[in-house]
DNA sequence: TTGTATGCGTTATCAT
DNA sequence: ATGATAACGCATACAA
């Protein structure tokens, strides 16, 4: 493999053009069989490899799909990575992945760079304290094709794909009032983002539902990092009435929750009934086990997969919606019983 | 932005040639400052981008660095995954994912479709059920390097790095035996991988060293998957002196043990005492919390990064050794006890 | 059905 | 210090 075999290397041994093998190794129409086979043959024979570099260049097309996501390393995010790639592999296509380590600069950082390297289209979760989008921008005038996944923000011809957070919240939060919980703590993530904006909504409406205030107690914005459970516990401790049901925004914040509760010896579910969100694989191994809501992470991703790959081809998409909205599930288990 | 500006187009304007602009752009020392000054401002006015399909097919590179995984969706590889990033990121080069999804088949493929696309370097940890390695046979030929991460082969030129999986997995079974364990069971993954057949080798070293015999039914080796724990519980059960310790290969699998076991009646630790591998975050999160070992997959990843570039920039390794050794570290929680 | 010629945007090698 | 020009390997519009 010292000299690498190109088109022209063919053609010469063949006795034909180069164009004449572009088109046999392409599958051209205007090609007879024969030459067609001859070509293809002697291409083996060869171990001739296309060329990317000059096919990109000449098509000003990478086959590749950029995705930013806001941290590689969690369980939720890496499913529905594994679900866009099998889509994008199965297409022909690959995967730039990128995280933005849920910093706004390092995801404008990574837009760029992505944009700059030539991807067909750019999947984004957004980090946790994106606010302005200028770094799209590219893209939208470009007509390369966005799609938000999870934590999305409406820009014009971007699709979105999410579940429904906010009937999700309230599902979650009226589950916590028909087990019998009064006084209700919803532990959120950045309100910033629609994901835990939208959550809250739920929340909040069914507490009005069932004719329950909603005072600034209730509710406990967090980073949701395991250092911050302290902070869970000494806002628990420090109200009034007792709480007795929590809401938290993710699993594995939960599942912290738990174990930091049980060792201020609250009994869960008996003194404090918990909810979590996602549906990690660590909600059913923690104990108590941990109620949540199913998050579809791999059909996430597929879905996502699926859009890109549709819109790439043909540009006719097969959810011709801007935005697509995934079933949600309620789980219960013991730790809201 | 309808027609891309090119350093023809740039050139024109500033009555230069192209040469020059290309030059200028790239720092070269042979062009003055004033020149080149003159050439940045003039790009940045017409917001001219360089079209890295034309850098790739002059340069016969792609700045990109290809990863092949067996599975995304898990914490261990995502953690990894995180660091190869991180670095690669600050490197100013991408990363192209795939995942093997555990069949030597896709990873064949994949190998071959990242091979074809131009791949700088490639990172791989082996398939579950990968038994040939002609599919590398491309890298090592054309000297792209080739560096092997935690499920590793030895192949001529390529580094490989990982954690002393023997030691590790001595270190866990000889914490087990100081604990009163007499009659130990290792939970194997597929032994045809050397992290898992290196465990073993420590959990049997382990054993000689205290004068235990190991027997057949000592070790089950098992796919690890959450659906073949009723397999584990039916071997603890048949077995005719009781299972006192369990050393488990991965610790999402430990953590379906336990919850089995505990669903079983079994009282852990009194009864067994168990002990996983990774140090994921679930570990510490499952009731009675798991002992484990560490492996430092973010920096796993770092040094796989950092390696990668190394060869790439100049070939000058900074790490010369063929292959890194990280440390394990082993953690005792309440499992163990 | 096939060949010819040119474009794609940069880099690199000679000249000057 | 700068210009001219030839790669780089493929695709494709136009000819034949």
């Amino acid at each position: 493999m010292d000299k690498r075999i190109t088109i022209y290397d063919l053609a010469k041994t063949l006795g034909v053009s180069a164009g004449t093998v572009s088109r046999s190794l392409n599958d051209h129409p205007s090609i007879s069989q024969k030459t067609k086979d001859r070509v293809i043959f002697m291409a083996n024979e060869l171990g001739y490899k296309t060329n990317k570099f000059a096919v990109n260049l000449s098509k000003q097309k990478s086959n590749t799909i950029g995705v930013i996501v806001p941290k590689l390393n969690s369980i939720f995010m890496s499913t529905v990575l594994a679900g866009i790639e099998k889509v994008a592999n199965e297409a022909g296509y690959n995967l730039i992945i990128s995280q933005s380590l849920e910093s706004m600069e390092k995801e404008k950082l990574n837009a760029k760079t992505l944009y700059d390297s030539g991807v067909d289209a750019l999947l984004v979760s957004l980090a946790y304290d994106t606010t302005d989008f200028v770094h799209f921008a590219n893209y939208i005038k470009n007509k390369i094709p966005l799609i938000f996944i999870d934590r999305v923000h409406n820009l014009p011809n971007c699709s979105t794909i999410i579940i429904d957070n906010k009937s999700a919240g309230f599902e979650a939060t009226e589950h916590l009032i028909a087990q019998g919980c009064k006084n209700l703590l919803h532990i959120s993530g950045n309100l910033k983002r629609n994901v835990y904006s939208e959550r809250l909504k739920g929340f909040q409406e069914a507490l009005a539902k069932h004719n329950l205030k909603f005072k600034d107690a209730n509710l406990l914005e967090s980073d949701l990092a395991p250092s911050s459970v302290k902070e869970v516990i000494a806002h628990i401790k420090s109200v009034d009435i007792p709480i007795d049901g929590l809401f938290v925004a993710n699993d594995t914040f939960a599942a912290h929750c738990i174990k930091e509760l049980k060792k201020e010896k609250y009994n869960i579910p008996s003194d404090i009934k918990i909810i979590g969100f996602n549906n990690d694989p660590i909600s059913e191994l923690v104990t108590p086990a941990l109620s949540t809501i199913n998050y579809p992470g791999y059909e996430l991703g597929v879905l996502a997969g699926q859009s890109v790959i549709s819109h790439l081809n043909g540009g006719i998409d097969l959810h011709p919606a801007n935005s697509i909205t995934l079933r949600h599930k309620l789980i219960i288990r013991e730790s809201t019983l």
